[in-house]
RNA sequence: CGGGGCGUGGCGCAGCCCGGUUAGCGCGCCUGCUUUGGGAGCAGGAAGUCGGAGGUUCGAAUCCUCUCGCCCCGACCA
């Protein structure tokens, strides 16, 4: 044990220094896959004892999961500090007010998890402090002499989730770095912004991911410019668009085009058809004998109160996201039927752009070369043929709201995109003045004038992150952790660890290694040596040191790394030097 | 929220359709002895409101109603 007092072991560098004994730490291995659990990380985190669930997306971390939060946070913290940020701890709990002075008590929706005290005040469990934060800063910052500055915060945060799986993966409480910058302008901004960039980097390399960063959407937080780390992982949840000149994004946000697909023709003359009940794109299509793509997909929106109607290519989706963003809209949905019905004059089905007044249009790109296609006639069981954007409706000018997808063609260099998936573990935004100007906090320039704070946000999910590194790091018999973030560094396996001489040789090399400041975990169990194996591979301590009668014969140990495979004797004498080595080397 | 599935000792499951002694099996756990280089053997043992409530019945894990929880797909979402 260190000398050192609670309070200073816990804010201590890489933190969990205090080496263990198995038979004194609760580790409780499954020797079966956990009934509920689908992917690698979310089985082997149950089986090898890292967690436990305590309601759905809700779980407890147990000792040796935590000591990896720890090491995670502790590489967060590096290199949050060696940029230059500020570690401060805000509340959990906020009040409701500070939520509607940016309106997004409303706009974050059920997500916002609303809890209310005694007196049935209004309180909001964080899901992200950006109102807390800036409430912090609008209180205390005054000058520009005193911007940039960037505060972070490691903590517990909230999401009542829609629907919470995959483990940590997408928990309903969850663990998250998150930073905010201030600023005087966007130069500075886009420096800090730089900085925290690179920073993730480094953090993603020490934790030995696989990831790469690409554009993405700013959802319900906002800002003008936005990217997000993503782990690459099959099970991932999100897709990412990619194309070989280096575009990725996310597919909320990517963008691209849409290969034309229609041959020239002259335009015929406008027909009503008949299609009676026939509401969907698909039902239109077969009934017409006409394909998808020969229509056009009318849609109507509600955004931020107002009605709106999208049109696009029949075979394409509209991506919402896009539409907002172009809208300037902080909310947006489907409009429910009363409102298309009040748009179009008839039930949703039958929507078209023919005729169409009092109402925003915006019209998707892929719309332009259409000549003689299928609308809906804005009439009960009624669509149009044979018509054509400016001679039928007329078009203001043409946006980008489709949803791109794999296959479409990268609009920078034109060659068809792919894409893959990924988990998302981090996301920074630029959200210049959304907040500030929102919930007046401002600083006096050097003319003496109240300027409102420009600020960025960095969002890093530290139990997200554990759940990745596994997704990257196992192999059929268990997890296979990087030196960096392995609960230990070493562990000690004693075969029959009632033989004497055995015990002893654990022991000592135990406590030598503690020492010499390795994170050791001893297996000092009585059971048998499969067990001890089986429960070594499975948990993934790097190095593993194995001591036997068989190897003690000819003095030596026995050591193999996790990962690789590789083993090789040890002898005994100089077996600390060589094995602290070998975790400098790996931690290096 | 729509669709699907599941709740039976700590874990994984059988039993339910077709109601009938003390509710089983594997793993784990406890005690003892033997064993110890890849999930040991023998003997003994502890542990289950069968998710909950109500109902039907002489009798309910099993049938009916309601309800709670959990998981999966979808919609949605830093």
């Amino acid at each position: 044990m260190s000398a050192a007092g609670p309070e200073e072991r816990r804010f201590s560098g890489t933190g969990t220094r205090e080496a263990m004994r198995w038979s004194k730490t609760l580790i409780p291995t499954h020797k079966e896959d956990p009934s509920h659990a689908e992917t690698t990380s979310h089985k082997l985190m149950l089986r090898a004892g890292l967690i436990r669930r305590l309601t759905s997306g809700v779980y407890n971390y147990l000792p040796l999961g935590w000591r990896v939060i720890r090491k995670v946070e502790a590489i967060v913290r590096e290199e949050m500090d060696r940029i230059g940020c500020q570690e401060l701890l805000m509340p959990v709990v906020s009040p409701a007010e500070l939520w509607q002075e940016t309106g997004r008590w409303d706009v974050y929706g059920k997500e916002l998890w609303r809890v209310h005290d005694r007196n049935g005040r209004q309180f909001a469990l964080g899901p992200t402090h950006e109102e807390v934060v800036t409430d912090i800063v609008r209180n205390e910052v005054r000058s520009y002499r005193q911007l940039p500055f960037t505060l972070y915060q490691i903590q517990t945060k909230f999401r009542d989730e829609i629907r919470p799986r995959f483990g940590v993966v997408r928990a309903r409480e969850f663990i998250m770095k998150d930073a905010y910058s201030f600023h005087r302008d966007e130069d500075s901004l886009n420096e800090t912004y730089k900085a925290m960039y690179d920073a993730y980097c480094r953090i993603f390399d020490r934790c030995d991911l696989s990831y790469r960063p690409v554009e993405a959407a700013t959802g319900a937080i906002g800002g003008s410019a936005s990217h997000e780390f993503m782990v690459l992982c099959d099970t991932g949840e999100s897709e990412v668009i990619v194309c070989e000149c280096g575009y990725a994004a996310t597919d909320e946000r990517a963008e691209g085009l849409i290969a034309d697909i229609m041959p020239v023709e002259d335009p015929l003359p406008i027909e009503p058809v008949d299609t009676p009940g026939m509401k969907t794109i698909e039902d239109v299509s077969e009934f017409l004998g006409v394909e998808p793509w020969r229509l056009i997909k009318t849609i109507v929106y509600v955004a931020d109160g107002e009605p709106v109607v999208a049109l696009i290519r029949g075979d394409r989706d509209i991506n919402e996201e896009k539409l907002a963003g172009l809208l300037g809209a902080s909310m947006i949905e489907a409009a429910p039927p009363a409102v298309v019905e009040k748009v179009t004059g008839a039930p949703v089905g039958f929507a078209g752009p023919v005729g169409l007044s009092g109402v925003r249009l915006m019209v998707d790109r892929s719309v332009e070369p259409l000549r003689n296609v299928v609308v809906g006639g804005n009439a009960v069981d009624v669509h149009i043929r044979n018509v054509n954007a400016g001679r039928d409706f007329s078009v203001d000018g043409y946006c980008d709201i489709a949803r791109i997808g794999k296959g479409d063609l990268c609009r920078k260099c034109g060659k068809t995109m792919d894409s893959f998936r990924g988990i998302e573990v981090s996301q920074v935004f630029k959200l210049g003045t959304k907040y500030s100007d929102s919930m007046k906090a401002t600083f006096l320039n050097e003319n003496g004038k109240a300027m409102p704070f420009v600020m960025g946000c960095y969002g890093l999910g530290i139990s997200r992150t554990m759940a990745a590194i596994i997704e990257q790091h196992s192999d059929e018999y268990g997890i296979t952790w990087p030196m960096s973030v392995a609960p230990f560094d070493v562990e000690i396996l004693a075969v029959k660890f009632r033989n004497e001489e055995v015990r002893e040789i654990s022991e000592r090399l135990y406590s030598d290694l503690k020492a010499a400041g390795i994170d050791v975990l001893l297996d000092d169990r009585h059971d048998s040596p499969g067990v001890k194996f089986k429960d070594a591979d499975l948990i993934g301590i790097p190095i593993r040191v194995t001591v036997g009668e068989r190897g003690l014969k000819s003095g030596a140990l026995e050591i193999r790394m996790r990962e690789t495979g590789e083993q090789r004797d040890l002898p005994i004498d100089g077996a600390v030097a060589e094995i602290t080595k070998i975790v400098e080397e790996a931690k290096a």
